[in-house]
DNA sequence: GACCGATTAGGACAATTGTCCTAATCTGCA
DNA sequence: TGCAGATTAGGACAATTGTCCTAATCGGTC
């Protein structure tokens, strides 16, 4: 299998640096040196830097798909799958403390630079938008299923952006309990619409 | 007046640019091509370009105490002094579409990169922290005054990302909305804690 | 007009950046 | 064993980075 090893670890690596660097923060030489390869080498697997950028993008594209995949396999219950997003915030909360989330933070970077792969680093957030808005829609919540959506992303954003700025664990246990309320109440909602509607 | 207009407008410019680009993104040369200065010659005013950075943020502090108490004297309202805050999303929301919020990009930078600045940088946000707890707390809200400022702050930031990744303005005013909503809530909320309490 | 410190321009500097090239090594097939 | 293609190391490259130095220019005071 051809490149498999290396090729990977390139993607790996840069993975984990963009992260927790960021994107410009990290040079070939810190990725050269976490893989453990000399550093012209890079071409024979990347003709450039934004081609590792794609790379690692699509790596998380893909994982996010599977991952979304998982919840849905996990219940039935859209509002149990929507409780999955959620709680990444608190399975993830040392790494957001750190260095924030993943999506945003790239997102916004990449955004700010105006890079060319801006539109793939946001397709990201769009997976988790369209996955969330389906769930809230078969929660009974057709009409404003994208709205909620939307919402529940801006407050896990929102969570993940203060968790970093103050390095607190036990704001994200706080607020994520507030989110599972909201959820509960939008549950709630969507019974009083649903007897309404029919 | 020694060095007032050049050193001024280094970090005038430094700002715009450390907002628009990021701070690791922004080079001596980008700003002394805003500036129109010679290269070289930033070491009179400034001995590195961390000393600018942190110029760049005493200016964002003090600025955003000039605001807060510029809120505090338009109105004796506590609730609407908190509207003033929610909508900056407003005002500023072409801004945020494009570069983000400038507390939240600058301190996740920050933090990313382990700066020395970071902690001037979150310093920011924990002058609207307190400065929104003791609205709350006016508004009656005294035990869970800062949570609730910690709530309002982690939505703002979370619509800044997300309105960044998008470019939706839309989305902006639908969140605003919203977010005054919340408010009023919490000001009735506040009026049974009163009955309760006393 | 002479002199002073403040301010400036311009370039030197070593280190680092992303990119590219060449020669060596490895790997698997004939 | 010998050969072809894939993979590698190592370094060259021009450009850019943050930093620092020196010499020129400016403004105001005796």
């Amino acid at each position: 299998m051809t490149g498999r090893s290396t090729r990977d670890e390139i993607v790996d690596a840069s993975d984990r640096l963009f992260y927790r660097r960021g994107y410009g923060e990290t040079s070939f030489a810190d990725i050269a040196d976490a893989v453990g390869i000399s550093r012209g080498n890079f071409y024979h697997h990347f003709k450039s830097k934004d081609a590792i950028l794609q790379a690692v993008i699509e790596v998380r594209l893909a994982e996010t798909k599977r991952m979304l995949e998982a919840w849905e396999r996990e219940s039935g219950d859209p509002a149990d799958r929507i409780r999955c997003f959620i709680r990444i915030l608190i399975v993830n909360r040392a790494d957001i403390g750190r260095y924030g989330c993943p999506v945003g933070t790239l997102s916004t970077e990449l955004v700010k630079m105006n890079h060319a792969s801006r539109g793939e680093a946001v397709a990201l957030f769009s997976l988790f938008r369209a996955w969330l808005g389906r769930q809230f829609a078969a929660l009974g919540r057709k009409r404003d299923a994208d709205a909620l959506a939307m919402h529940l992303l801006a407050m896990s954003q929102g969570v993940a952006t203060l968790a970093t700025a103050f390095g607190d664990e036990a704001f994200i246990r706080r607020e994520v309990r507030r989110m599972c309320d909201w959820l509960d109440s939008c549950v709630a909602g969507s019974a009083i619409e649903r007897n309404e509607g029919e």
